[in-house]
Order: C-alpha cells, then structure tokens, then sequence
DNA sequence: CTCCAATACATATGATAATTATGCATAAGT
DNA sequence: ACTTATGCATAATTATCATATGTATTGGAG
C-alpha cells in the first residue's frame, strides 16, 4: 500500500457523513461526487464503500430507501439521520485537532 | 475503535520520520518525545512503535545505532538516512494535500 | 438490433496495520 | 528490599482496507 493510501485511512465515514449531509446520495453517486469535488484526489472503491454504508446503517448515522425513477433503474439512496448529524459534528471536531496537532508536529 | 483512534491511523510512520529528523532517538524516547510534543494527544503503543521501526529500517528509512551511556542501560538510537529524509519530505507534501482536500469537503 | 461501456449494488478473500497482552531485563527511587 | 519507570521485543487477535469478482440493468455506438 502506497503512504498515500494509508493516508487517507480512516477518512470513509467521515466522507459520506459529509457527503450525505448535503443531500440523499445513492451509493454510486457518492463515488462519483466524491471523486469530482476532490478533483481526483478521493477515490472510494466499491469494496469499501458498500460494507461501509451497510454498517453505518446498522450503527443508525443513515437510513437507506429504495427509489425507481421512471426512466432508469433502482437506487437506493441514503439519508443523514439525527445521530449521524451529531457524529458528522463530532467527527469534524476531531479531524480538525488532529489536523492542528499533525501540523504542528511536521512544523 | 473510537473515531478519535481511526483517524490517527496511517501517521505513524510520518510521525516517527519527523520526530527522528530532528535528532537521533531511541524507542521510548520517541513514545515520551510524541506525547510531550502534542500534549498528550499523539500516544504510540509499544507493540506498535517497535515492529513499525523494524521494518522501517529494513526499508532504509532509518538506521539503528546501539549506545551504552556511562550510566543507565543501552538504548537503540535510530539515525534518519538520506532515503528516510526524502520519504519525510514527500510524505509531508501528501499530509498537506491529504489536509487541504479533507478541510475542502468538511467546510 | 446487437454489442459494449457505464451504471448500480453487493460480497468474498487476502493483506496490512493497530490493539492487546505478555515477556524479559535493567535502573532508580523510597 | 521492593516497587516503579525505563527499555526492547514478539505473539495473538481484531479491524480496516484493497483487490477481485459477481450479477444485473441501461444507454449509446455501430
């Protein structure tokens, strides 16, 4: 694994708390939305990102819904809950001091 | 595992990179140095800081220079090498854009 | 109208890193 | 003498991530 994939470990949830804080996304569409506000940078494998959303749904942060559109075909879109606003603001908190202390230690 | 010890991970070897770059350390002096310089925040567990210097060393990022002091018990300094100076480098530049695009997407 | 690429969701498997637990030994303070 | 701090080390377990693969639908190109 490449230092910048170790990077960015622990950054999932954090990201599709963001993500879906901005409006209902459906899996495939947070890959690509993530990928496009990063320019590139973010790129969330299907691997991760489903089990990811699975758990997060069983863990109540959000809360999935089917829904078919009349032209093409099924998505399931997910939904920020109370509880994963509340982590959402928590998370932000702690990536921010994390970052302040990183900062400071690489000068 | 708290949020809090999901982000931290993937900095650990940035972390001791940086710390031994700005002189030669030993292990447990690299434990205490960590924790003094982030106030309690950064705190490397020794079944963790150990084999990530072993292996560390095997990659030529850092040297191992055994000491015996007058006084007190032989410690294990490690020296950053020409390579492991490069790594840092690069490897702070990647925190930076790592930091930029998170600090993007949270708001 | 057929084929291929993109969309869309999903899981299994293996690799890597981190935690937890434990071990051994020396040195310093009370 | 005994306890605490220092100092290095590894084994076993757990968690997370990457890679690979599977299935199915849809839209567009030829």
């Amino acid at each position: 694994m490449t230092v910048k994939d170790q990077i960015k470990k622990g950054s999932t949830e954090t990201l599709i708390l963001a993500l879906v804080s901005d409006r209902p996304m459906y899996g495939y569409e947070l890959t690509q939305e993530l990928k496009k506000r990063s320019n590139g940078y973010f790129e969330m494998k299907e691997g991760l990102l489903y089990p990811t959303l699975h758990r997060m749904e069983k863990e109540g942060l959000i809360k999935a819904e089917w829904q078919t559109p009349e032209s093409g075909r099924k998505r399931k879109y997910y939904n920020l809950t109370a509880v994963g606003k509340e982590a959402l603001g928590s998370q932000k908190e702690e990536w921010r001091t994390f970052m302040t202390q990183m900062q400071e230690l690489l000068g």
